[in-house]
DNA sequence: TAAGATAAGAGGGACAT
DNA sequence: ATGTCAGTCTTATCTTA
């Protein structure tokens, strides 16, 4: 185990948009870039340290999901289970402390509590919630936060974090499990993206589409039809200025319906978190692609 | 009962002023 | 900065097969 060469401390931790490894307690900079790929350093919680190879590695849906299951067992836990995450939010804190400094103690302790539980509600990975706290760093140093509620900004840096991670979380999940207007968070994300200037990649519908064929409970042979059916319809150009969920549901619902598999449009829909209207407008764009191929 | 149609309203981007 | 415009999506209600 190395140690910080400016206080000696066991602790090093990455910073995992950055690559930055840097010292838990004292917040010094040990390496500005990571040199490999070998998990050397100290893993955030317990969970973490017993599974060293997932930190650093690329995410993989596989990895995602163990990552999720941990995340979700710590919490399931009643009372002193919750130590640990407590624990791993007190380390980041002390070394935000430390980079920040002053007056924006109290507010990043608040912003890190309410996204260790958003990260929770929406069984994102540690390492999202970790991008989501770095972006809302950022965000506190372009003194963003002056006039606006911290909720707000937290919740927007997480979803800012899905976006630029390509992890399919819609507005609408954001301001369910926070209890802010999906609106306030839609403008909140865009004041980020511009005062960071933060690139997101265009939202690929052909993600979601996994995830709602899950909800729905349709199967496999359905699922992939549906997505040789929304990229034919995203080459085609049916996807412009499209909501990428709604043509995702909509593929499903069209490979349901060639695939003989008996769902309703109400059910894809309620999957998908849009409407029926949604899927018919859509539905007809796409058949009219799908009749000429 | 599922699917299609229609209408009113909200929110945001593009563009011009 | 502010306003208009075209287009999307949602909610609600009614009609059709």
């Amino acid at each position: 185990m190395e140690r910080c060469p400016k206080c000696g401390y066991r602790g090093l931790l990455v910073d995992n948009v950055t690559g930055e490894i840097v010292c838990a307690s004292c917040g010094y900079v040990v390496r500005e870039k990571m040199e490999d790929n070998k998990p050397e350093w100290r893993a955030f919680t317990k969970e973490e340290g017993e599974d060293r190879s997932r930190v650093g590695a690329p995410t993989s849906l596989a990895m995602h999901d163990m990552g999720l299951s941990t995340v979700m067992g710590m919490r399931d836990a009643s009372g002193k289970a919750l130590a640990g995450a407590s624990r791993s939010a007190a380390d980041r804190l002390r070394v935000w402390d430390k980079r920040s400094q002053g007056s924006a103690d109290r507010n990043l302790r608040q912003a890190l509590v309410e996204l260790d539980m958003l990260a929770d509600k929406l069984s994102l990975s540690k390492n999202i919630a970790e991008r989501a706290a770095y972006v809302y760093r950022k965000v506190l140093e372009k003194g963003l936060v002056r006039g606006r509620s911290i909720d707000t900004l937290i919740t927007a840096s997480l979803y800012a974090a899905c976006r630029s991670s390509e992890t399919p979380r819609t507005l609408k999940d954001a301001a369910l499990v926070s209890g802010i207007k999906r609106k306030d968070i839609a403008k909140a994300y865009r004041l980020i993206l511009k005062e960071l200037d933060l690139k997101v990649p265009v939202t690929d519908p052909v993600k979601s589409v996994t995830g709602i064929a899950a909800r729905a409970g349709i199967s496999e042979r359905t699922t992939r039809r549906a997505m040789e059916i929304l990229k034919s319809a995203i080459a085609a150009g049916a996807s412009a200025g499209k909501a990428p969920t709604g043509l995702a549901a909509t593929s499903l619902y069209l490979a349901c319906v060639l695939e003989g598999e008996r769902k309703t449009q109400k059910d894809i829909a309620e999957a998908a978190g849009v409407t029926e209207v949604t899927i018919r407008n859509r539905y007809r764009g796409l058949k009219a692609i799908l009749n000429g191929v």
